[in-house]
RNA sequence: GGAGAGGUGGCUGAGCGGCUGAAAGCGCUCCCCUGCUAAGGGAGUAUGGGCUAAUACCCCAUCGAGGGUUCGAAUCCCUCCCUCUCCGCCA
């Protein structure tokens, strides 16, 4: 949510800012609400002030043993006057909040400009895409060669955009998520969490993806519950009504949990194999840090996030998100694209974003920045470390060999039991 | 799922229609006293909103949440949520 008084200063700015988007904000319309909304208020409340102070005489007067009629008879007036002004101020509350929630959040600056994916700016590129001497595979072909990999039962027992796995591929999977929890446990020091998989509607909330994206998740119970599309629901929902102390910062967390997603309106986009799904697992980082650090943060977030591209032998490159192609809740964003050398192109396989404080205000995130000081709005962050279904996709089609086997990255030895390579067998 | 008890400030815990934004204790901050330690004395210590240059006054709201009764509600009534105890069920 954007800042209530910032709107109120200065409207011309945001609807400039937000107009970077493509999201138009009618800023004639807007200060005609909050202009009645002011004017009723401060009715109101002086009508309770009043009303306060007279009940209160009422009380002294019957303790004196005073006739009170006539002062009851006066408040009785007003409760009336009070009751319609505090329906009126109901209903513009109703509005402006509805207009509020559904206004996206500020770009930063350095956000470039741009209308979609094709005017996102590359900023740096790592690793070299393998010159295959053979026609490299797609994760499917290989597999499904093995046999490890099957979409059609999926299909048979879920529906399109699930998938199995077995054997050492889904041991490769597991030891994918190990070794990335692993990494940000105890080399980036996030604490790890387990946390619910289903979460209500006010979660949502906090995070963004309600009341706008509704379309985009799965409901359960007539609606009270939606499963997570991201860890980073709960997660950012831990700092809800809190207020953390100074020393309590960075607060830096990660957890690994399915993720599920309706994929609404992206029907014939990557159909084949496991790069879009409606289930998929991902390590998520979350942090929350002083307002003057999120900048720094997001570029540390970044970093971490790259260890593991790096440690697994993964090409990426990094790009900022343009105006037109970032997400709601983000005032700035950093995509993390993978080589599939089967599609010769880089794909989303990260995306770490600064909030700065939209969602710290939506959860009442705070802190207190010193003793006696007043409490402020942190700023959240969260990257993810990373996506392990397009990492399992980048693993196998990356380091696949002409023999149609893959190598396992040296890091993944520990979680592996002895397996340096994949369908070597036959 | 059944029966009962309960949800009050950072914590413990009083209050059960007006004098209570809330006793008392603990904790925390500052000051005083004490050679050190221990103890002691005093002051302060919720959050959000409005107004404002102001994190100064003043005003409004908040005692799990939402409604209601009343001139007036932490206190009475209704609905919901959550916690605890016992029973049942269960990985």
């Amino acid at each position: 949510m954007l800042d209530p008084k910032l709107l109120r200063a200065d409207p011309r700015a945001v609807a400039e800012n937000l107009a970077r988007r493509g999201f138009v904000f009618d800023v004639a319309i807007y200060a005609e609400l909050e202009a009645e909304r002011k004017a009723v208020q401060s009715a109101a409340e002086s009508l309770q002030a009043q009303r306060n102070t007279l009940s209160k005489r009422i009380g002294e007067a019957r303790q004196q043993g005073e006739d009170a009629a006539e002062l009851m008879a006066q408040v009785s007036d007003l409760g009336d006057q009070l009751k319609s002004r505090q329906v009126a101020l109901g209903l513009i509350r109703q509005k402006l909040d509805a207009w509020l929630i559904g206004m996206p959040n500020l770009l930063d600056p350095e956000v470039p400009d741009g209308k979609d994916a094709k005017d996102n700016l590359e900023l740096r590129r790592w690793g070299e895409p393998a010159d295959f001497d053979f026609e490299p595979l797609d994760h499917m072909q290989l597999g499904e060669r093995w046999g490890l990999i099957d979409t059609e039962q999926a299909a048979a027992m879920s529906g399109a955009r699930f998938s199995v796995l077995q054997g050492e591929l889904a041991l490769l999977h597991r030891a994918l998520t190990q070794f990335m929890l692993d990494i940000h446990t105890r080399g980036h020091g996030y604490q790890e969490c387990y946390v619910p998989y289903l979460v209500n509607a006010a979660s949502l909330e906090g995070t963004g993806q309600l009341p706008k994206f509704r379309e985009d998740l799965f409901a359960l119970d007539g609606e009270e519950h939606f499963l997570i599309p991201t860890a980073e629901v709960p997660l950012t929902n831990l700092l809800r009504d809190t207020i953390l102390e100074a020393s309590d910062l960075p607060w830096k967390k990660v957890a690994h949990t399915p993720c599920f997603r309706a994929e609404a309106g992206s029907y014939g986009m990557d159909t084949r194999g496991l790069i879009r799904q409606h289930q998929f697992e991902k390590v998520e980082l979350v942090l929350a840090v002083r307002p003057e650090e999120s900048e720094a943060a997001l570029e540390e977030l970044t970093l971490h996030v790259e260890v593991v591209l790096k440690e697994l032998g993964l090409p990426y490159r990094v790009i900022s998100l343009c105006g037109g192609d970032i997400g709601f809740a983000a005032a700035r964003t950093y995509d993390l694209e993978v080589w599939l050398p089967s599609q010769k192109t880089y794909r989303e396989i990260s995306s770490c974003s600064n909030f700065r404080d939209f969602q710290a205000r939506r959860v009442k995130a705070r802190f207190r920045p010193g003793p006696e000081e007043a409490p402020q709005l942190l700023h959240t962050l969260n990257g993810s470390g990373l996506a392990v279904g397009r990492t399992l996709v980048a693993v196998l089609e990356n380091h696949q060999c002409e023999d149609g086997s893959v190598r396992i990255p040296e890091c993944l030895e520990p979680w592996m039991g002895g397996v340096t390579r994949l369908g070597a067998a036959e």
